[in-house]
DNA sequence: AATTATTCAATTGTTGACAATCTTAAAAAT
DNA sequence: ATTTTTAAGATTGTCAACAATTGAATAATT
């Protein structure tokens, strides 16, 4: 066996804050996301009820629906009367998801060039600068790293307007990537930044064609990046 | 009040066939899920636990658990301690939605020219000869006729062999979709079947870039057609 | 008459217990 | 020693009851 979750379950306060005022159910998906995107769950894990009931102080019955709910954008894999684990993306997994990846942000860059205002434009120069920032000192993780990358993207879909786009690439894939970002740290760093600049600066001429075909070629780089570690 | 599920409650066993095998919540699923893309439940109408519960003959608990996971893909819409109703799209969101459409479903097509075997594109011309012939038929319905339309859809997700994809644009989306099929009748007819014959011409050629184009063009026309019945 | 309280019914949120199923490990048989 | 059987142990699936919240109808107040 494999108590992973137990061992934490003891002092789950101060692994994260969490809103006392949303339901129990919403409070298990938060918990389970923060498990995942931090590392402390990874691919194949099991998701055991009652550990995680017993994290939140509550009983079986919320838990259950915050697995079914991130079992239904592949977050978790749930077999009947056995149980639910954490997603174990595949080599052939990874493809799909930069592909769908690849379709839907170039999208929404030609939308974002077309849609953000000055003041999303000019903080979206802010995020890349800070970036920079970050990357020049000594003390710079892999995992903040990463997740300054992501923002950028996030600034992208945010711009684009479109809730559709937001839900499935933010939260849905978002969740899996960050899910393969806690296992292998998959930022090309000085590299992506750089990529990041001429997007941003497609979007804020508003050439949306020029955008879109750079932010597609920014996710094909960044899926051969990760392709590497497979 | 709307007691709409009361009414239906009493003779379920005669609308739909209920896999027995399946888990209680994944029954409730199918459930929900046929209530809405046969318009006995329409965008606003609330979705009552208890009524769904006794239409199984189950308890409330794997009702729950399904309207999470239905409310995930915003096919129903929560709200703290008032209940869920089924999503109401409105215009902008029927742009998102086939902007999305339009992004996935033409790299569906674009995969599916490479990747379907002669078998499947065989089935596809049959699906679409099949197709031609219900619509000679005298009382071949709207109903019918949006079901076969998708239908063409859904063999080129299915030849794209990308498993995201399909969990997105054929259930998602589909779900959806179902949705909007089910209160006005989104199929053009005699068009639809056409453009369908080119978009598959071009599959049929392994011709991956018109089968894309082809596809956007299509998905176009179809968003056009349904705006106008706003 | 209009507005504010107050009660009551309906619905959702949560729980703890029980039943069904699977897993593991020990015991029995070959 | 290897396999099979059996029996506990742990985990999931389901339920029925209770608590909390909301909505609506009634009563009370101005």
């Amino acid at each position: 066996m494999e108590p992973k979750l137990k061992k934490i379950a003891d002092n789950v306060q101060k692994i994260m804050e969490i809103d006392r005022q949303l339901l129990r159910s919403d409070q298990a998906v938060d918990l389970i996301r923060d498990l995942i995107s931090t590392g402390k769950l990874g691919p194949g894990d099991r998701v055991n009820e009652a550990d995680i009931a017993n994290m939140l102080g509550t009983s079986r019955g919320p838990v259950r629906e915050a697995i079914r709910k991130l079992a239904s954008t592949d977050l978790l894999v749930q077999e009947k009367n056995i149980g639910s684990k954490v997603f174990s993306p595949d080599k052939k997994f990874i493809c799909e998801l930069f592909d769908v990846r690849e379709a839907l942000e170039s999208l929404a860059a030609r939308l974002a060039a077309q849609l953000m205002s000055k003041q999303e434009k000019a903080h979206l120069i802010e995020a890349l600068d800070f970036h920079e920032g970050l990357m020049k000192k000594p003390d710079f993780s892999s995992y903040q790293h990463g997740g300054a990358d992501w923002d950028f993207h996030l600034l992208i879909l945010e711009g684009a307007r479109n809730q559709l786009v937001w839900r499935i690439c933010g939260t849905e894939l978002g969740d899996i990537f960050a899910l393969l970002r806690a296992q292998h740290g998959t930022s090309r760093g000085q590299q992506a930044l750089l990529e990041h600049r001429w997007i941003a600066a497609a979007v804020n001429n508003g050439n949306e064609d020029l955008a879109a075909a750079l932010m597609a070629q920014h996710i094909r780089a960044s899926r051969d990046n990760l392709l590497k570690k497979f």
